[in-house]
DNA sequence: TAGATTGTTAATCGATTAACAATC
DNA sequence: TAGATTGTTAATCGATTAACAATC
């Protein structure tokens, strides 16, 4: 790899990443196939100095005086992100978060094969969906093993979080990405992503009585005058 | 109000907040009734000094040499939130994410009311979901201001979200908080969320990723040394 | 060539961390 | 009082924006 490998990329650098690759696949679709900084910019709200800064961290894909290739500059980012490398993904918990999640488009689409899903539930366990069968989580290391999974998702009601993420943890996944809003532990080199919505809710609550004030400041100033 | 309504206070504020007030409810249940920033520190993984600095920006709620009264500085956070204004929330699409959103726990525990559910299957509208009915997304202005909706949800299909979107705006909705992968358009007074998914599981393949490099390096150097 | 657009360096801005006086 | 812990100022760090030379 004659990529950067460095481990000083900025957090704000690799989240932005993403938004670049949504943003060249629907260009793809489109058919374009070279595209600019200014345009990413304009359809992703981030500016195009940025996006030049960010992919400049991880080499040189465009050409000066023309743009980038949209079909190169995607693959690029897809290796960088990983997605390339298809990891195989198991969904702990079949209510209906996890049931949504094995459905969602996203997943595959970014290259992410889901691989097992399990639950606890005699009544859940042995239905399908789609091609998949929901295992019993008895089997989870088995299965894990045999399937070769490396990420395992959570998507069990907060109490039980902690006890799946060590049972994924034992049964050898590499990363965990968790839906349930407890802060759980695990060993230091397993990467953990918590999905927190009370935060984007609360955030959202606060933009909303926020503006309210600005408003009634606003119309007050205004009446007054 | 006495606390500093400035628009200029930093969005990495404002989201750890919720972290914050998760935090102190906790210790709420667990019958505390001082604690410090060390403390909450600790349990939120942020530091100390950056919870004061925080806090800092909207008022003064704690006791020099004592700390925090837990009740009331959960109080305080919620009321810089909004927490206290029990908003009323419209769920549109009730897919599976619809369901899971409105039988999360989380929402109601913030202090929000989900006041309608919507959805254009006919099979699903009429169906119940707790205390609720599913309603069809053809009454949904009357049903928001009916019901006093503030914030409307989207869990639709990508293909719709926008749809939704204008809809929920001209239904007279203040905030939206969207669930589909898509770059919405509304007006800029509607504050407007997205949770978007791939940005998660990116990152976290992309650590994995760089992990692996990491250690792999890391062996390399060691086996040649 | 002239125009366009990258990659990169320099300048600015904002956020985090450290330090400490105030005070319970 | 002595010890503890806040609120706040100062120092550091990191990320974003602006500017521009390189070059297609």
């Amino acid at each position: 790899m004659s990529m950067q490998e460095n481990s000083s990329i900025s957090k704000a650098t690799v989240d932005r990443l993403p938004r670049y690759y949504r943003c060249l696949r629907l260009l793809a679709d489109e058919g374009v196939e070279i595209t600019s900084s200014e345009e990413i910019g304009r359809r992703t709200s981030v500016n195009p100095e940025q996006i030049r800064k960010d992919l400049a961290v991880f080499g040189q894909f465009g050409k000066k005086g023309v743009g980038y290739y949209v079909a190169e500059l995607k693959e690029n980012i897809g290796g960088i992100l990983g997605l390339d490398q298809r990891f195989n993904i198991a969904i702990v918990g079949m209510g209906h978060l996890g049931v949504a999640l094995a459905n969602y488009q996203g997943i595959t689409r970014l290259g992410f094969r889901i691989a097992a899903l399990f639950d606890v539930n005699p009544v859940v366990i042995g239905t399908r969906l789609g091609e998949r069968r929901v295992e019993d989580i008895a089997y989870l290391p088995e299965i894990v093993a045999e399937r070769g999974v490396q990420i395992g998702v959570i998507a069990v009601p907060a109490a039980h979080a902690q006890e799946v993420a060590d049972r994924l943890v034992g049964a050898g996944i590499r990363g965990i990405w968790n839906f349930a809003p407890v802060k759980l532990a695990v060993p230091e080199n397993i990467p953990l992503i918590s999905e927190d919505l009370s935060v984007g809710l609360s955030s959202l609550s606060y933009s909303l009585t926020h503006i309210a004030f600005e408003d009634e400041e606003l119309s007050e100033k205004n009446n007054i005058e």
